[in-house]
DNA sequence: TTCATTTAGTACCACTCGGTATTTTAATTT
DNA sequence: AAATTAAAATACCGAGTGGTACTAAATGAA
């Protein structure tokens, strides 16, 4: 999945590396809090020159979308993967749960989700990221819906519960999470606090 | 409580009102993100002078300290003083919940609790204010924990957890209310997710 | 009146921000 | 070789940031 689609065309051969400024910035703004991270400082970091960065994507906007857009693949995606399959409903909960509280071992830095992160200062960013950010919270909301109908028509989840409503709660849960972490919580901790929030569902 | 302390001594007598200073700068902090107000914003919105601002609390640090010690006086002070009442537990919980719940009704901005708000952008503030919120957080888990074990002595706590964590989850459950409010999410939703995450203390 | 004392506020500082005009450089096409 | 095309980076823009010299003004004391 090369980004840097084969346009071998006329003028002066590209050396901006989008793939490697995508990481560096989502590196960026997954550890720093978003609203603190310049694009200049992004600059400084994954040594390209501002209107390089601009030339590839429009601007301040366009990078964090592209960001949201590569998190969702590289991060997100597999555990929506793990949801669609048949695992079990207790034991997919579980995966959840490590999933939310496995801190990325590099670095010291708080950490927590960056969709998460991103959505909660969702109305101080550009309008291209908020679409994107109003997509992936449908999205996933509609993927816990069907998780829980699905593990409901299996008879593995009894709770009386709308599928709507159980979606939002472990939405609610998994941010919490994420916010826990980011500010510093041990990740015991944030275990135990979403073991017992989970609790109600079994 | 008037914090212009009875000083008529020599020179000029002041003008700047330290309270209608405070009460601005807590508004805005409070509806806008922390991190995205600044000095000069304030000082426009409450109409004093930078350098009188200065003068009256020093730096940035110095006027967020002041006004997270007000926002601990005027609006966590009387939960904290329910909770140390001899209210029954399940009340007590309740009236916590309509608490963490009830928008500040004016203005259609996002809300949510000022304390949790500053402790969440801790990292990126001043050494005086991130040492008042350490102080807050302690103190508040320290509130729920006492809480919690004399409802445990009048046996209206009976579930199988220590006191330490349980207050580590009530803050918890607080947080992300918090948190959703702010984002924007329904109060009815967040009080429905309180009530379910609070439904394991029962 | 004169002087010391205290506050008020203008006008500035260096710095950073997101964003861009402009020129240079490296390639292909004619 | 010359013209064309596209990407490179320097050097800048106006606006806003936290913070401060400095001067004017208002009071009580001498």
């Amino acid at each position: 999945m090369n980004s840097n689609t084969v346009k071998p065309v006329r003028g002066r051969p590209k050396t901006l590396d989008r793939d490697h400024v995508l990481d560096v910035a989502m590196d960026s703004y997954w550890k720093d809090n978003i609203g603190n991270l310049s694009l200049n400082e992004i600059c400084r970091r994954s040594g390209v020159s501002k209107p390089g960065l601009y030339r590839e994507f429009s601007n301040e906007d366009g990078l964090m979308k592209a960001v949201l857009i590569r998190y969702q693949e590289q991060v997100l995606e597999p555990v929506q993967q793990m949801l669609n399959s048949d695992v079990p409903f207790k034991e997919a909960l579980d995966n959840l749960i490590s999933f939310a509280t496995s801190v990325s071992c590099h670095d010291e830095s708080p950490n927590g989700c960056l969709f998460i992160k991103m959505r909660e200062s969702r109305v101080h960013l550009g309008k291209e990221t908020q679409a994107q950010i109003d997509f992936l919270e449908k999205q996933g909301l509609v993927f816990f819906k069907k998780w829980v109908e699905r593990s409901k028509t299996k008879g593995e989840f009894s709770v009386d519960m709308s599928s709507e409503f159980a979606a939002t709660y472990i939405d609610a849960q998994l941010s919490n999470a994420s916010t826990q972490l980011a500010r510093g919580v041990a990740p015991e901790t944030v275990k135990k606090i979403l073991l017992v929030a989970f609790s109600v569902l079994e």
